[in-house]
RNA sequence: GGGCGCGUGGCGGAAUCGGCAGACGCAGCGGACUCAAAAUCCGCCGCCGCAAGGCAUGAGGGUUCGAGUCCCUCCGCGCCCACCA
């Protein structure tokens, strides 16, 4: 490149394909397909009808191709990014040439933390920030000639579109989840069946039921508030005061701290607003088995939701009539070996249960003495239970989850003075608080069976509790762990855990001994039953979604409260809530020990907060709700948009939905989700994915969507990896600033030394490269193809520029074939191709067609190199290229290199657009051979090839193949046992 | 700690159903063209070996006429979850 100034230009030919003409080629398409709306998928309905394809809308199958739609940084794109967007891309020209109607859209998803932490810094309104990346990011998307059919193009944070966010937000809000239909009715409905009588109201203080007419009006409201799928709920939250907002459980990691800023968690009891997740819980899991996902990525979401089978059983507390602990537990088998009982210090009944005075010769470690989490606690432990448990619970709430981890597992607790009955022995057991047990999970106690629960035999071991063994461990256990089998449980170096014939596990009623695990487990549970004592049960380790958020750019609730403090929805009429101004974007940011409470930046907008509104019983002043919606909320329903864009009367037309979402695939299969491929990494596996299903579930169950899932059909892309360089102190440093070998050693700009590794491509690895550098020197075409060629789609890859020019000589010969470098004349002739050229062209459009259909596009590519080098050998003997090749070669382009292939298309004189010229097809005549070349294998080596002719029978192989002279050779002394014949594949000749 | 997945030339990768291991590309080597270079074209290119041949898909074992592919053990790497009773 360097030495180019050196050589006079027309050293070169005029028309050779470059990167400069490369992006003249491109622009001048980019502008025309722009022009011409060529990528306009054409709705059934409504203001869209118009499309190229509006025509043939009958016969074209339709097919909905979707990305998970970007954030719109403000940095732009490096290369790694579009690798999933281009493979949609390819898809979706593919399948438009193979005859369906094609959606393929992108939006924005541009509610959040950058565009709001930039206003806090600069004062600049985040909508200014955001449509400029947009803009940014438009033009970056065009660059790469993606055919998205941009009149369908939205961005979460336009009012058109949050708007119907909103409204979304009040049907959840005005639904409830009928447990017996298994499936979410509005919330009038439920009113309804109170009014008539139909249904009581059943609750903890009137566990027989009340009729509505003996509530007061509030207190209806209260029952009807508490159905809703959207609530208000004072809990336990994770608070980041880092980052001056409540977190949803998925957004936390495990160290416990924020997936976004990596600051502190905190519990923190705030009342915010909830999502029914958990009531759709068994759907979401049961679901999963009609769509077309990744398995890996279907287990995280079991795993996640995680389904546990078992049984509460009520543990009565001695001495105190009425008084009970409700527990969970996945193993009822074990009940006579439950030795204690642990609540979670949270637990509401742990103020009732905690006795006035310590029982006799209550050991000190059970009164918190010499725990490493109470420092504070007096040598020989608190005076009195409710001491302990008050200098427990203080632990526990000032502790993160992060210190938690710190804690390193060690099991710290104390004992509340009271104590619990088993149901099995009668036995008295002692009644614990720890912070093992979590308040959210099951009934947040647990019954403790330290033989047969590693857990319970930590913390049995810690406080000196008993350890008694009803599950019989098998003999290699006892071996494995130099036991005598007859050890008892005490002497054990660890629980046994694993399933086996119950022993010791008998009373006056029931007897489990000898009962292998899974039938000890249901005579329990039947016979805890039969004495009401417990019952079967299901727990999810999944929680409600925790759906506020103190933050300024985020859509605001359509809610405001009352006189009683109590939630009213604004009637639909009265959307969009607009986002106010205010002076102050920032959140209120707070010291990890700060306890006050978290001040949304809404507040700020005085005029705004308080409102004057008639919702149908007069004026009256509320206050609105000062909290957002979290930045999940738009990309739970954004596919639903790209549908029906500009409708201003409904989140999507029903006709458009149903066409859309629930057309008949092309292989006559069942569909159940709507989007028949969905494309974006694996990073959301949890959060959106889950989210979205959920909110596409609860608007099927309300009749405003026509299928139970969104998604039919998920990809999870790879992600492009690069070389990233860190110097001494471990900084990264600037990667293209790099120079040096593997074999010399990388060396900084100022000559120090750097070592190498490999990471995701991006800004804080200082790795990135921009598109534009590759566009320079090679062109969109070549970027698209590259990044298509170098692996397959699914797994990750390391970025090489160095070889990227390959496939830029690969564009470059497909040219020189079809177009005199010299002249820029056509070299396509009006010829037929000889035989074998044809042949191998209807080969490898049938391969590939069958790589393009799997999205297998690095093979396809391959397959396309291949004939296009066969085509250059035959080129220069016939002066240029027959017809026929030429016209099926462009088309085979055309999804993956779509700028010059319409160029090329155009050269050849065709009319219209590439882009809608049908996809080539086989011959399949011209597929079969007359003769195959079959290998034949002595022994299992291959010792010689035969011509066969086609088709030839196991005899006729068999003779052909112990005729052959390299055979006999080889086969030398030895005597043929048997010959095995795959036909038209290979023979194997065994002497053994 | 638990779960899931993956290990193929110097490099990215191919081998879709148990049937020719290494398609295609990069890098490398040799040649043609050229005064020369660039570009282009042709050829070679897993390892050992002059060759015949032998050895090769992380290591070891098994099933099979035949294993990169299926089964078992081990090693290495990656991802997810992680006190969930």
């Amino acid at each position: 490149m360097s030495d180019a100034a050196e050589f006079p230009a027309d050293d070169r030919p005029a028309v050779r394909y470059g990167p400069e003409l490369a992006n003249q080629i491109e622009r001048h398409w980019q502008d025309r397909w722009a022009l011409d709306g060529t990528y306009h998928a054409p709705n059934p309905s409504g203001e869209l009808l118009v499309g190229i394809g509006t025509d043939e809308l009958v016969e074209r199958p339709k097919l909905y191709v979707l990305d998970m739609f970007p954030y719109p940084s403000g940095t732009g794109l490096h290369v790694g990014h579009p690798l999933g967007y281009i493979g949609t891309d390819v898809f979706a020209r593919f399948k438009r040439m193979s005859g369906f109607n094609v959606l393929h859209a992108m939006g924005y998803d541009a509610f959040g933390l950058p565009a709001e932490q930039y206003a806090v810094q600069t004062g600049q309104h985040p909508r200014v920030t955001t449509e400029a990346n947009i803009a940014t990011m438009r033009r970056q998307f065009r660059a790469m000639g993606l055919g998205h059919d941009d009149r369908r193009s939205v961005a979460t944070t336009d009012v058109s579109f949050y708007l119907w966010t909103q409204w979304i937000f009040l049907q959840l809000f005005d639904a409830w989840f009928d447990v017996e239909a298994g499936r979410a009715r509005p919330i009038a409905e439920l009113v309804g069946e109170f009014e008539s009588g139909a249904r009581l109201v059943v609750d903890d203080t009137h566990p027989e039921g009340r009729r509505w007419d003996e509530l007061s009006p509030l207190g209806r409201r209260a029952v009807i508030d508490a159905h809703r799928l959207a609530y208000l709920d004072e809990a336990a939250v994770n608070w980041c005061p880092g980052l001056g907002t409540v977190l949803a459980n998925e957004e936390v990691t495990a160290e416990g701290r924020s997936e976004r800023g990596d600051f502190p968690v905190f519990k923190r009891n705030l009342e915010q607003w909830k999502l029914r997740i958990t009531a759709y819980a068994e759907r979401l899991i049961d679901d999963l088995d009609l769509i077309e996902w990744p398995e890996p990525i279907k287990l995280m979401q079991r795993n996640w939701i995680g389904r546990s089978e078992g049984a509460r059983v009520t543990f009565e507390v001695a001495g105190e009539a009425g008084l009970a602990v409700e527990v969970f537990t996945t193993r009822p088998d074990t009940l006579f070996g439950a030795t204690y009982v642990v609540l979670a210090p949270e637990h509401p009944l742990v103020d009732g249960l905690v006795t006035r005075a310590w029982p006799q010769d209550t050991p000190s470690s059970w009164k918190g003495a010499g725990s490493s989490a109470m420092p504070d606690a007096p040598t020989g432990g608190w005076p009195t239970p409710a001491q302990a448990v008050a200098a427990y619970r203080r632990h526990t709430s000032a502790t993160s989850d992060l210190d938690r981890q710190i804690d390193d597992r060690d099991k710290t607790g104390v004992f509340t003075g009271a104590f619990a009955v088993n149901p099995t022995t009668g036995d008295a057991i002692p009644v614990f608080l720890a912070d093992y047990v979590l308040m959210g999970y099951g009934t947040g106690a647990i019954m403790a069976v330290p033989a047969h629960d590693t857990r319970d035999f930590e913390f049995a071991t810690t406080f000196d509790l008993d350890i008694v063994e009803v599950v019989a461990p098998p003999p290699a256990w006892f071996a494995g762990h130099d036991l005598e089998p007859s050890a008892t449980a005490d002497q054990w170096p660890e629980a046994f855990t694993g399933e086996g014939l119950a022993t010791g596990s008998s009373n006056d009623e029931i007897s489990l001994d000898d009962l292998p695990t899974p039938e000890a487990k249901a005579a329990i549970t039947e016979w805890l039953a039969a004495i009401g004592a417990g019952e079967l049960a299901v727990t999810y380790k999944l929680r409600d979604w925790l759906f506020s958020r103190q933050r300024y750019w985020g859509e605001p609730f359509p809610i405001v409260y009352d006189e009683h403090g109590l939630p009213v929805a604004l009637p639909a009429s009265m959307l969009p809530v607009e986002l106010p101004e205010v002076d102050d974007y920032a959140p209120t940011v707070l010291d990890d020990d700060d306890e006050s409470l978290p001040a949304p930046p809404l507040g700020r907008a005085t005029d705004w907060a308080t409102v004057t509104l008639d919702l149908g019983d007069g004026p009256k002043a509320y206050r609105r709700e000062l909290n957002t919606m979290p930045q999940w909320a738009g990309s739970c329903w954004y596919y639903l948009r790209y549908l029906d864009p500009t409708n201003d009367d409904a989140f999507v037309d029903p006709e458009v939905e149903a066409y859309w979402m629930q057309g008949a695939r092309s292989d006559g299969a069942p569909t159940f989700g709507g989007v028949d491929l969905y494309v974006g990494g694996v990073e959301h596996a949890v959060l959106h994915l889950l989210y979205a299903r959920f909110w596409h579930k609860v608007l099927f169950d309300l009749g405003h969507v026509s299928t139970p899932e969104p998604f039919q059909r998920l990809f999870n892309q790879g992600y492009i990896l690069a070389p990233a360089y860190r110097d001494s102190r471990g900084v990264y440093v600037e990667a293209a600033s790099v120079t040096g070998d593997e074999a010399s050693g990388f060396v900084d700009p100022a000559g120090n030394p750097v070592l190498r590794e490999y990471g995701k491509m991006g800004k804080s690895l200082k790795n990135a490269v921009s598109p534009e550098d590759v566009y320079d020197e090679y062109g969109a075409d070549t970027l698209r193809l590259y990044e298509m060629s170098m692996g397959p789609l699914d797994t990750d890859r390391p970025w090489s520029t160095r070889d990227i020019v390959g496939v830029h000589r690969f564009l470059q010969r497909v040219w020189r074939n079809l177009v005199d470098e010299a002249t820029g004349e056509s070299r396509v002739l009006e010829v037929e191709a000889d035989d074998a050229l044809r042949r191998l062209l209807h080969q490898t459009i049938d391969a590939v067609t069958t790589e393009m259909e799997a999205l297998r596009f690095n093979t396809a590519v391959a397959k396309l190199i291949e004939l296009n080098n066969a085509l250059g050998r035959v080129v220069g003997p016939l002066g240029g290229t027959p017809v026929e090749v030429a016209d099926a070669l462009v088309r085979m382009l055309a999804p993956l290199a779509p700028h010059i292939a319409e160029e090329l298309w155009s050269r050849l004189g065709r009319d219209g657009s590439v882009v809608w010229a049908p996809y080539p097809s086989a011959d399949p005549a011209l597929l079969v051979t007359e003769t195959v070349s079959v290998p034949v294998q002595v022994d299992g080596k291959v010792r010689a090839r035969l011509e066969l002719a086609a088709g030839l029978d196991p005899a006729g192989a068999e003779a052909a193949a112990l005729a052959d002279e390299r055979v006999v050779a080889a086969l030398g002394e030895r005597t043929v046992a048997k010959v095995v014949v795959v036909p038209d594949r290979i023979v194997n000749i065994v002497t053994r």
